[in-house]
RNA sequence: GGCCAGGUAGCUCAGUUGGUAGAGCAGCGGACUGAAAAUCCGCGUGUCGGCGGUUCGAUUCCGUCCCUGGCCA
């Protein structure tokens, strides 16, 4: 039944997690599911690091441009979806693998999201609406009132929080006691972590190739159709190329900017992945290391752990 | 060469009427069960340009030298 294992590539951004997939994937027929929640927008290119065209012809891609920019998405959609697209690999006879950053959606997908009793739509956004005004340390206060355990996280977290505790008459942290699901899936992961200083280095020649790419022609575009507030922009380095198209910024400094934001970005990855992951399913390899291969081809075939 | 302004954390700077110094950014560590490339929390890393002098004590005052920028030659 080992088989049946999914397999999971995974790591901070510009590791080269897609470059190692797609030569695994030489050997037989593969489909790979993209974990990434912004490379789901469409006409968000250049700056998420989609694969190519060509790319996208030799192996097949599920999860890249699945929904409008204007389009608040979420893990639990994701993991939903990513098991239908595996179910259909499988029957096809090709082989899933799952590759991406998106920490929490790899996690929805492996271990998966409370059961979520239904809410009423119209109350969510009536609230949603008061919230809106709040501060942080507001929302902190009543968080601490309505529910604890959560009273010392984000924004986002705080939101949700709080919105549970009233619209259902229970904290969430006791909904993720009480309503848990069990995995469907088994996961075996493989974790591709370069060395801080290479990482940064990748980074940075990523990011010139974007803009030597077209980065801004692209943003100028999305400027015109694209409303300022939708979620999409949220992805790194976006508002500040937007801001560069609008004429705040030079070049130059759009390309430090883009590079700091990237930067910070990856080390919140690299502190996900070092945390959030059952241990005993998870090998790591430093692709820069000259057997990289040979360790990424015996994790794929199930054999040892390094 | 002369005059002026500077030299303090990786960067940009604040400050100490003499008791060895602190902000922002960067960086580092962490949290995170339906917004996650999001949202948050914690941490100061230093020959205060060098050398001498005054002083109980100098990053601070004085002298001198070095360096950077500007103006004048």
């Amino acid at each position: 039944m080992a088989d049946a294992e999914l397999r999971i590539i995974c790591g901070p951004t510009a590791a080269g997690k897609s470059a190692l997939a797609l030569t695994l994937a030489d050997r037989e027929p593969t489909t790979i599911i993209s974990a990434d929640s912004r490379q789901i927008y469409r006409r968000f290119d250049i700056g998420t690091a989609k694969p190519t065209r060509a790319e996208r012809r030799s192996v097949p891609h599920r999860g890249i441009d699945i929904v409008e920019p204007t389009e608040r998405y979420s893990a639990a959609s994701w993991a939903d979806e990513a098991k239908g697209w595996i179910a259909e690999a499988l029957e096809a006879g090709r082989t899933p693998v799952v590759v991406g950053g998106t920490g929490f959606y790899l996690r929805a997908l492996a271990m998966p999201l409370f059961e979520e009793p239904p809410l009423d739509a119209e109350r969510r956004a009536a609230l949603a609406d008061v919230l809106a005004s709040m501060t942080v340390p507001q929302l902190r206060s009543w968080c601490e009132r309505l529910d604890p355990p959560r009273a010392h996280l984000g924004r986002t977290q705080l939101l949700r929080a709080i919105e549970m505790a009233l619209l259902t008459g229970q904290p969430i942290s006791r909904w993720h006691r009480e309503h848990a699901r069990a995995p469907s899936v088994r996961a075996r992961w493989l974790v591709v972590n370069p060395r801080p200083a290479v990482l940064a280095r990748r980074i940075e020649e990523r990011a010139e190739a974007m803009v030597r790419a077209g980065w801004e022609e692209e943003v100028r575009e999305l400027v015109r159709s694209v409303p300022e507030d939708a979620p999409a922009w949220n992805a790194t380095g976006y508002r500040t190329v937007r801001d560069r198209v609008r004429g705040t910024l030079t070049r130059a400094a759009m390309m430090a900017r883009v590079v700091v934001e990237t930067r910070q970005y990856a080390k919140r990855q690299r502190t996900w992945f070092r945390h959030q992951l059952p241990d005993e399913r998870v090998t790591s390899i430093d692709p820069t290391d000259a057997r990289a291969i040979e360790l990424a081809t015996r994790w794929w075939r199930g054999g040892a752990r390094e």
